[in-house]
DNA sequence: TTGAAAGCGGTACCAC
DNA sequence: GTGGTACCGCTTTCAA
């Protein structure tokens, strides 16, 4: 193992000039940093990141933590994350939440917690203090999601209003006999009764699919003789989706549309419905949430909100190398607008 | 900041005893044990991951790098891996090499690289050179692709005898104008002069693609007046399947079969051919490669050659802490098998 | 069973 | 421009 002190030694010149060099610091002659290059290059030398991280406090690695790695909408998020903070100097950790209720999460996830210099959190389903017992003093940037605790940076995503504008895409086309998939009841979140709607109890699901069945519920309202039916009870992955809309067409033969909480459970959907029988868009309406790549290549290509990706992983990176540099800022609430991304599964 | 100094205070012992509870040893009296858990729980104390690294020479960070992030094949095996891989201690990075060739690669992946213990490499398209260059004495696994470099440890999939089996698929149904999409021209690979395919040069193609379009090429050998196209130039991404369709549509327009190089690519196939009016399988057959969970929800659904995830996943998770423990061992090299897992895609 | 000493390999600070 | 000194927070070693 070649150390700073052996590349030191063999150019002649002390540990600190050589850390100088490798850091780019302007304090040293070109004589000196030419000689110690020249070292460098010929052994190979390469910086230790764990005495750096220990000497400088920082350990130049984020954790990204996600319900589960494998789906349409992560793969998304984590490649634009991993690119844009790349030229910031900063890796990125996966961690898959998904499985992980409870202990677990509390167990694994805090043991390794300290090894980041920042946690971005997306959309998971864990109730606020659950975060803040893991995060400690811990830079956190939620995403996608709302929490009610004002302490962190946040990310959210138009749920509400997104999920509202993709069921009134459904409803404009004529459909009646909606069902909300994935999304818990919306009937049940007693929107009236004016407690916030994040106030219902620890997440038993993420908060993102409560406030989207929020939105669908609006849209239903304001249609008479339109209705909705909430199935619910899966995490976002393609087998799911397909199980609940087996499920939706027993509860809800005459169902014309779909809304679906993610993109991945509308495209399980779509299997499903041509599975039994039913047409898309001809019998059934289908619209997604994330807009994700896979929708526009999908058969009948599929309708979905999209969040507007970039403006999101940019405010993320912007509010956490913010945070990183000043662990005392005021938490900033950003909220981010989307657009209706209309294709064959809901044209008519 | 609390360190484990300041717990020992608090609890009154040495922070050698602090270390030993932590790190669960037997020597600690229960007494002791309970005291310093107490002021640990207390405090919310974390070990310093960095000080822990530089002492113990591990940092307990897996880097994996691959082509692009946001892919199928990708999703599938960093789920997995990272999942393998946290009961071990080990968490995951993730390097994304796809669009850096060259340079790009050298600098930025080099420079941190050594912030790993291990490095799994999944079908970069990548010369050996340049990995044996990176890679210096960090354990290296290679994931899927051939690579001519015995140094490394390599699990392999059965590339060339999986795409031989589909594209036989494909012929037993009848198909007789080929496309081979993302491979290079099997015509090309000249695989009768003896020499072995990975001297055809630096990698522009991952040898792994490579690979594939000799098994394409073998099983149409086999069938007289079966003949097949390459069509190539992109990586494997949703557009660029769909892309290299359109211009396989345009130079074989009386194409009846698919060969994809990945599932990716088939499936933004797919969409092509849905776009042009051809019928699945009805007048085309395709079949993909990988077996993503997303073949299995197209529609039609996707026919693939499956790599044993699984198998992959643990030997290379085995190959990796094996050569963690002892990176004098002996490179293994492992050869996967597969199955052609047939869906509607080419069912006749 | 407990703990003192000695670093692991860098870098901030400040003197030269 | 250069480098000595101290120390980041933890753990290996070995003595008590």
């Amino acid at each position: 193992m070649t150390t700073m002190r052996d590349v030191a030694a063999a150019a002649g010149v002390s540990p600190m000039t050589v850390s100088n060099v490798l850091a780019g610091r302007t304090n040293v002659s070109e004589e000196t940093r030419r000689r110690v290059l020249e070292v460098v290059e010929r052994t190979g030398y390469r910086v230790n990141t764990a005495a750096q991280s220990l000497r400088r406090g920082r350990t130049g690695i984020v954790g990204l933590a996600v319900p589960e790695v494998d789906s349409h909408y992560f793969g998304l998020l984590a490649a634009r994350l991993i690119a844009r903070l790349a030229p910031e100097g900063l890796r990125v950790v996966v961690e898959q939440t998904g499985a992980s209720r409870e202990g677990e999460l509390a167990a694994i996830t805090a043991s390794r917690l300290n090894a980041y210099d920042a946690l971005v959190l997306s959309a998971v389903g864990l109730d606020p203090d659950d975060v803040l017992a893991i995060a400690g003093d811990l830079p956190v940037v939620v995403l996608g999601e709302r929490q009610d605790v004002r302490r962190f940076d946040h990310v959210e995503m138009a749920n509400t209003d997104g999920a509202a504008a993709a069921t009134h895409l459904l409803l404009e086309r004529g459909c009646r006999r909606l069902v909300a998939l994935g999304m818990p009841d919306p009937a049940a979140l007693a929107p009236s009764d004016g407690a916030a709607p994040h106030t219902q109890g620890p997440g038993h699901l993420g908060d993102a699919f409560r406030l989207r069945a929020l939105g669908v519920r609006a849209a239903v309202d304001a249609v008479p003789g339109a209705r909705v039916l909430a199935v619910s009870g899966t995490r976002s992955t393609l087998p799911g989706g397909a199980g609940l809309t087996r499920e939706a067409l027993a509860l809800e033969p005459a169902l014309d549309g779909l809304v679906c909480a993610t993109d991945t459970l509308a495209i399980g959907a779509l299997r499903a419905l041509a599975d039994a029988g039913r047409r898309v868009p001809d019998d059934v309406l289908v619209v997604g949430f994330d807009d994700v790549t896979d929708a526009a290549y999908t058969v009948p290509s599929l309708s979905s909100v999209s969040p507007g990706h970039d403006w999101m992983v940019e405010q993320t990176t912007r509010l956490l190398l913010r945070r990183i540099a000043d662990p005392s800022a005021r938490p900033e609430h950003l909220v981010g607008s989307f657009t209706v991304v209309e294709r064959e599964s809901t044209r008519r």
